[in-house]
This record gives structure tokens, sequence and C-alpha cells, in this order.
DNA sequence: CATGAATGAGGATTCATTCAT
DNA sequence: AATGAATGAATCCTCATTCAT
């Protein structure tokens, strides 16, 4: 997706790469990084299993890989966000917004973050994983906080728990969501939000 | 831990089945049911690989068993809110209620269910799985509807997502939730009440 | 070889693990360890290669087993000789006699240490090769020096340089010294003594 | 480094065969030709390994061509020596020396040369390697048959054992001798051939 | 109830080699 | 003279499982 330089020296990007990422994904999102195996991306890559090398130094380095392209694209997008608006409750809404997009067009990356992402923390060359998400729950929350403080969000809920409330109901919605059926982005977008501001009771 | 002799058959339930069950739990609610090996039980339990297989027939059955109890469980025990309540906004309280003293009380088995029932919903032996979970989500919904209907909430919400919303964060909690700390599953439970009734915005 | 106890508990000796130990020193000795694969010395064992991880932890962990099997046998059997023997002259003559007998009676571990041990030297988990080397050495140099103090031996040689002179034509013996042939360990011994103490040139 | 243009011929040598030739040579000597990958040559190259079949038709014709030029230049020089001196005693010194100064002006090859050259003997395609062995040794124990037949050499040593011996002590300093230290070729010579004259002990 | 030895299938990875460009 | 993509076979190793003891 991104524009590539043509000339393929010092080989990080490369268009066969970037198919086998795809394929790599969409594969270890439906099944899971541990249960899905390399001979399964590369037979629906249609090389062999020991070609993958060829372009990835290991299967983890394919996970890895994968996993801080879309923390950095969507860490780059939050920091915009939160660079870019003054009022905490547009931001907030925003932030979500922006959520469901990315749920939208990147499932695969969504569902690996997902499943894969707490256990990996804690793994040698995934440190970026808690460095972007720590910096991740900081420009949520202090959305929230902001919030708070400007009286536009209640001030007897607890930011963090909230925080964690609002991303795993919006993560989790990639799980069952899937473009084309009845909803978009779009629309789940602003039902959660009016779920979100307005809470279930009828005034 | 509870001991479960209901039918006084002899071998499938005793001590240390349990304590096998427990430590398998513990890892694959950690790990992952795939990144979890047979060995790694057994190493946990003090005895060899192979010698696991004097009590399961397998790794799978060790899931199998484990989900089974598991939402049987829960099942039961929101079958009985929904018999044993009216107002359709209590019920939903006591519904979220309940999952957040099973997220305290089962955490394993809350942090199985999340990962890998996705999956296992499609597998053979694992039919149970869907029927639980089909019939956990009528019960909620009946909840989510009838208050609608009977004006405690809002008409203007889609009763089908906002369970998932409602579902998603609940379970969630149990990746970050560790009793011992600040929280409780009481003091979670009203938290979470609160928001979900009244929502984030300020009046 | 060496007697152990029959109870099985903790695992480090057993008579399955001598075989193929036995085995495996053989054909790395004829091929060098990494022209040696896991099979070839499973298939020499008549199980598969799999189940040699039974045995040991990895293709290294044997390897490291018999050289420190063999180092730590030949170090003591010098440092006996050393305790044990007044004269330098005698001393340094028992040294080379132990070391044709060790040829004798362990040519794959000799031809093991030969091949791989300056390699090795350098890796992990191998510390245990230069240290015994340095000892052994010691050991060697000691002899040569107390010698050329007593005027045993002449004192214009270089004893390092001597040492390694005679540790390198006695250990390279193994890679021709067939037992069963027209020598054996002890008209070889002789036979080097002589050449070692008067020279080449007659009188 | 040697311009070897003899031949007119186009393709066999070339510069860049020969510093393909001289890392090849380094890397085999060090870690043994089994355990030299053809990605190592090449990475050590700047090339990628595909490239290197541009220049040799295989690894083995690598090892074969390395081997090849070190044996037929070696024997050579023994030939002259052989030829060109009466004296068995002063041809064995002489031999002696050259053996040294290939030491230390071909390390890497003397290398190879010890390492593999008994595995290779079999080998198909390395059939030059027993012959040029058998020739070199014929030599050598000319020099010492001669040597006892003329009264200089003791006639009570068994020629073929003692080349050997003389063979592998020598040989065997490439293991350890590295040109800049506190010897050089000359002075180990030297040291070699008074230790080889008069043996270890005081008259 | 557990061990210890093994199986058989498959896992990730390596590696010499080929070939179109 | 070299690249970049791939092959095919082999490598080390893992893992669920079996079974005699």
């Amino acid at each position: 997706m991104v524009a590539v330089t043509k000339n393929g020296r010092s080989a990080p990007t490369s268009e066969r790469r970037d198919e086998l990422l795809a394929i790599a994904a969409r594969l270890i999102a439906t099944r899971g990084f541990s249960a899905t195996t390399v001979r399964d991306v590369a037979d629906e890559a249609g090389i062999l299993s020991g070609s993958l090398y060829h372009h990835f130094s290991s299967k983890e380095a394919i996970l890895a890989e994968l996993l801080k392209r879309f923390m950095t694209t969507l860490l780059d997008r939050f920091e915009k966000i939160a660079a870019e608006t003054d009022s905490p409750r547009e931001a907030l809404d925003l932030l979500v917004d922006q959520a469901f997009r990315t749920i939208e067009s990147e499932p695969d990356a969504v569902g690996i973050y997902q499943n894969e992402s707490s256990f990996l923390a804690t793994q040698q060359g995934f440190e970026f994983v808690s460095e972007h998400s720590a910096r991740i729950e900081q420009i949520w929350m202090t959305a929230i906080r902001d919030g708070q403080a400007s009286g536009d969000f209640r001030a007897s809920v607890d930011p963090a728990i909230t925080y964690r409330f609002i991303r795993d109901s919006v993560w989790a919605t990639g799980r069952w969501f899937r473009p084309g059926g009845r909803h978009t982005a779009e629309s789940l977008s602003a039902h959660y939000l009016d779920f979100l501001h307005q809470g279930l009771l009828a005034d």
C-alpha cells in the first residue's frame, strides 16, 4: 500500500514481501500464531515453506513485522488525532472512530493484535508491543481525564477502568464485525458512541 | 476444587485429575492451547508427559473438559438468574455481576473461553461451545429486549450490538483484572454497571 | 564402564544412554561432528531420530557429554601421574604412555577431541574444553620444566614449543593407529619415547 | 595473490576467483568444510550465495581446487628438494624447513589439508589427495631411510612410524602458530630441527 | 499411578543449487 | 558478474501419543 521506491536496495520492502505478509496475517488472525505453520503460509502463497526464509528470517520475524507495522501506523493515527483536536470529547469520539475504521481496513492485524499481544508483550524482540500500547493508553486516558476536567465526562468514573472497558469493547468488535454485512465501520462507530455517551438507561 | 461427586461413577473425577486440570487451565490460559504442550502440563505437575494419558485420553479432551465444566456451570448460573428475576434491569445487573464474579473465581477458564472459543466453535467435539454460547446470548438479549420493552433501557440501541459491546468489555476484564489488587469483582461490577447505565457524558 | 547405581533417579546415566553415546562417538570421530547427522546416529542405534531426544537435549549436548567425560577422565589420569611421580623424566614418560593407552582404549573420543576441540573451545557450553586443556598443558609443561631444572632434559629447548611438538605427534597417532595391526599402544609408546629421548641423529 | 596466468586460458583463473578462494579457504580452515556454508563464503565476499555459482560449479569444487593447488605446489617443492639434495640429513632438514615455510605462507590451506584430507581421501573427485600424499610420504621416507643407510640417522627407529611422528608434529604446528607472534617459520624450524636431531635428553 | 523408551508425524529452519533477469 | 526468487532435500528438533514394565 505504502508507496515504496523501486530500487530494491536495503531489502526491507518489496511487493512479494508484502503479499506474503498479507497472507500470513490472514492465517495468523484466523488460527492463531502458534497454530499457523510456516507451511500453511507458504502453501497459500504457492511456494515451498523453505522459500519463505528468503524473505523472512523466522516465523517470529513475520509476526513481529506484522505487529510493528500495525502498531506504528495506529499509534501515528492516534497521535495525530490527539495533536489536532482541542475538545476532549471530540478527541475521544475521533479515537473511537479511528479504531472502528482500523478494524474495517485491517481486520487481520487487529485480530492478531488482540489475540497475541498480551502474551508477546513479555517476549524478547517484542518490546515495542508494550511500549506502543503504553503510549496509546496514554493518549486515550488523557482524552478521558481532560474530558472529566472540562466537565464533559462524568467525574465519578475511574479513567483507567473506563479506558479498558472502552478499549476492549471497541477492539473486540473485530471478532464479529465483517464488512459487507449489516454494519459498516461508520454505523458501528455511531452506534457505539451513542451507547458510550448516554449509557443504557432511559431517562 | 469444588467436589463434584454427584454421580457416583469412579473414574471421571478424582482429586489428582482436578489438580491436573487446574494446571492445564493455567497454562492454556496463559499461552494459548496450541502453544501449551502436554509436556508443559506434565512438567508442572511433576510427572512425565506420557503419564497424563492415564488421566485424559488426549490433549483436546483436557480442553474439552475444562470448557465444558466452565460453560455448563456458567449457563446454569445465568439460567438461574433469568428464572428468578422479574425486572429486566435487575436481571441484566445480576448477569453482569455474575460474570465479574466468575472472572474472579475462575480466571483461567474465562481466559481460555475468550481465546479459544471462537476457533473451537467449529471443531468436532466442541459443538457444545456454540450451543452454550447461543443459549447464553439468548438470556442476555432477552434481558436487554425486555428492558427496552419495559422502558427501562433506551429503545434506540440495537440489542444485538449492545449485547456484544457489553459482553466483550465485561469478559475482557479477565485479561487485566488480577484479584488482590486495587479491585475486587464487586467493585469492578459496581463500576461497570454505573458506566453501563449512565454512559460517559455528564448531564 | 563406570559402575552406576541402579536407581535411575537424576537421569544422567543409563545403559541405553551409554550405548547411544558410544555410537555417536564412533560416527562423529569418523565423519566429524557437523557431517554426522542425528539420523545417522539414530539409524545406527535402530531407533528414530526423534527418539534420541528422549535421551539428549540436543546434538550439541551429545558432543558436550562425550568430550566432558573424556577430558575429565584424561585430566584425572594425568593429575594422578603428576601427583604420584617424583622424577620429571619418569613423569613425562608416564604421561606419554598414558596418552598412547588412551588412544588405544578410547580412539573415538581422542579423534573427536583432536578434530573438534579447537573450534569448540570458543563455543558456549564448551568452556570446559579450554579449561581442561589448560590444566593438562600445565601438567605436561611442569614435567618438562622440572626435567630441565633437574638436568634430565636439555635446557636449550623451549618448553612450550616442545610440549606442543610432543602433544601433537602423540595425539595425532590416533589418526592412523588401529589396534590389532602391527602396533600396540605399548610398542608405539616405547618407540615414541626412544625417539623422543634420543632424537633422530646417530651419535 | 600470486598472479597465476601461465596458461592463457580465460575462465579458470581470475582475480575475483582467487579472492573468493581465499575467503573460502579461511572459513573452511576455521570451521571445517561441512560446517562452512556457501552462504558464509558469499556473505564474506559481499555477494549472494547463488552468485558463487558463477565462479564455481559446486561447494566441493571449491574445496577440490583449494586442495589441488595446495598439494600440487607442495609436492613440487618437496620433489625439487629431493632432486637437488644429496645428503639425506640435509634433505630432511630442508623438507622440514619447507613445511614450516608453507605453514607460514598458506596457513589456511594447511589447516584444511589437516582437517579434511583423511576423510576426503576416499571421496570421488579427490583421488589426487591420497595420490599426492603417497608421493609426499615416499619422498620423506626415502630421506629417512637413506639417512639410516648412510649412518646419519639411528637405525633403530622405525622409518614409517618416525615419518608419521615428524609429519604430525610439524603440520600440527599450523593449529597454533600465528605469524606475527614470538615465532617465525625460521625460528620454529630451527627449534624443531634441534629437537628432532638431539631429542630431549641431556647427554 | 507412574516411568522410560519409543513412535510417527510434523514443525521450523538450513542449505546447496538453479535460473530468469 | 551479480541479483532475487525459488527449489528440493535434508537438518535438528518437537510433540502428541503408545505401551511394556
